[in-house]
DNA sequence: TATGAATGAGTGTTCATTCAT
DNA sequence: CATGAATGAACACTCATTCAT
């Protein structure tokens, strides 16, 4: 029974990977189709990207908005590890802009999570908190302070909503190649200057 | 134009008159439920709320972006008014904060405008086209950078995007209320000083 | 305007006759379905029945339930009639027995009455209550009881609920025709003389 | 069929025993959603609660009707011991209330039987001939007729309507608690006696 | 010209059944 | 033989737009 549990297991195992295989597909036809078409891409094109059926959409992720949590926790985990990787620079200056940098160009590029920022708070805010966001950009944001470069009011909420508020400016270039999102950012990091 | 009103009956000009104020019904009403619940109020509820039919709002505005492109033509036109206002006041840094201030309110009171410059943005370039928001806010923009209060490697266009880009950011305090699109403002003008 | 007010009027009312119309076809269609393919027949072949679009089914009854409701409510009505009938017969006793009669063959030619009434309950009760059915059947009943043909024991309300259970138990017949909802009542009836 | 047994292997037999097992978990699971969910429960949930995967009961009942007429044919199993043993019972009269009150009981506890006379009558039938339930309860009517505790005009195939029609009728109590399915029965027992 | 009824393509979601592991 | 992931047809319902009155 040991050796079947064993087979059965492998079995199981095998299985699991198929599905985790779909489940990424499908995370990664959604991630496409949310950044191009926002948060109004249907489920339906969504599985035909993927080459899955739309059960199999639904089987993962039971709601359009669960779907839409995940892609949001994924991406805010990427927030998180650039803050961590953020820490890890010596200059402190630096490494805030660095994380400030990266996180509005995530923002820029995903049409989908801009929008969400607007339409579903609640879900952005759980994926913040997942990771922590406030207390990694409140590390990011101390040492910066610490070192004089950046102005001694703001505090860590501040640093978040910016975020969340770059997330919907920086959307800009899209469509009006006047502005780059990276200009938006100098500016904006230029206002938080010490 | 004005001589054809002269031919015109009464009776022909009374519905003139008709028409107009409905027209101006339907733009109220729309302007109250698209800054309430943006770009997917729908023209029914408009209709109602305007106390005619749909069928009179599609006279007015073929289109439910036709509708929108008016209400973001008006918006437009109140900030180019605002902007004309700040050339006035003697003090071109707080002639440029109010005519900021200003902008930044109003987007933040209208849910409909930011989701527009997200979603329908050819719609409010169009708008800014028309009152020449460019132009103006280079005005407002020169007579502060003369003055010594604003960077002076900023250009027009970077005002123009800047107020597009708060639309988007402002709506933060909305939902996160940890951050007032006030606040939000403060750390963008702090940016901008020279 | 009068004269303005009283040609809408007349649009307004052929209109309304229009949608009346429409109104009807849809019920008539639905009746027809639901009687025949029970609670699970389609909205969308129902609006083909009935040679509308969907919409237009959705803009009479905004939900599948609230056209069973119209149409319980229209069964009801024909039940509170033929009690209303039953209490001009002389007969006390004939008069109980055509009643029961009557209601029994409406329940057996409609699959949907009869399947609401084991999986929508509220909706009979409520269609049953808009019509004093229970009053009626009491009426109906007590006439009986005083001329000594039902027996004393029976209130108002077991009638009422035997309606109802003849609504579940005489589709019988459509299935297996060894036992006609015919019979089925005469036993029932049998089984309430005094 | 024992020899083919006895040439098995240990192993195919324990494989066999599972199976029989996995098939009575099935049932019971499956008895216990039809009875409280009816028709609608679902293959998924049946699995769950029988604690095996949705394929393991299409293995053992390819399709949602065969397990259906599985668990139906219990019940008629059920009937038909009933019925024989009210042969046992003395007093005919008493032995057909006795098998009138067990049916009335079965089909008022079991949501998913009573649905499945109104909307799956083959299956019914089906089970009620392999049971022979037509010859059985043609014996207990004919011990109560002759008797004269039955009317004599009734034949084997009303009393089997009856029951049928029972399964449909007495779930009134579920819902509107005026009538309990007691209360219908006895209704019912009346008009059947001489 | 105003009305609002009609339209119908489109969308999220469910669930019986199949099939790779 | 068991598993449960995948499938996809089906279905209720929405809403921008059209059109008869």
């Amino acid at each position: 029974m040991t050796t079947a549990t064993k087979q059965t297991t492998g079995a199981v195992r095998a299985q699991r990977a198929d599905a985790r295989r779909n489940r990424a597909k499908v995370l990664e036809a959604a991630r496409k189709r949310f950044a191009e078409h926002g948060l109004d891409a249907q489920i339906d094109e969504i599985a035909r990207d993927a080459g899955v059926g739309v059960g199999t959409v639904y089987r993962h992720f039971p709601t359009k908005e669960d779907l839409l949590q995940a892609l949001a926790d994924d991406r805010f985990e990427g927030l998180s590890e650039a803050a961590r990787g953020s820490l890890e620079v010596e200059d402190p200056g630096q490494a805030f802009t660095e994380f400030m940098t990266y996180s509005a160009r995530v923002m820029a590029e995903d049409r989908g999570l801009s929008e969400a920022m607007d339409q579903l708070p609640g879900l952005c805010r759980s994926a913040a908190e997942r990771v922590d966001m406030l207390g990694l950009t409140g590390q990011v944001l101390a040492r910066a302070q610490a070192n004089g470069d950046v102005r001694d009011d703001l505090v860590p909420e501040d640093i978040s909503a910016l975020i969340c508020g770059l997330g919907r400016a920086v959307r800009s270039e899209v469509e009006r190649p006047t502005m780059s999102w990276e200009r938006y950012l100098e500016i904006m990091l230029a206002g938080l200057r010490a």
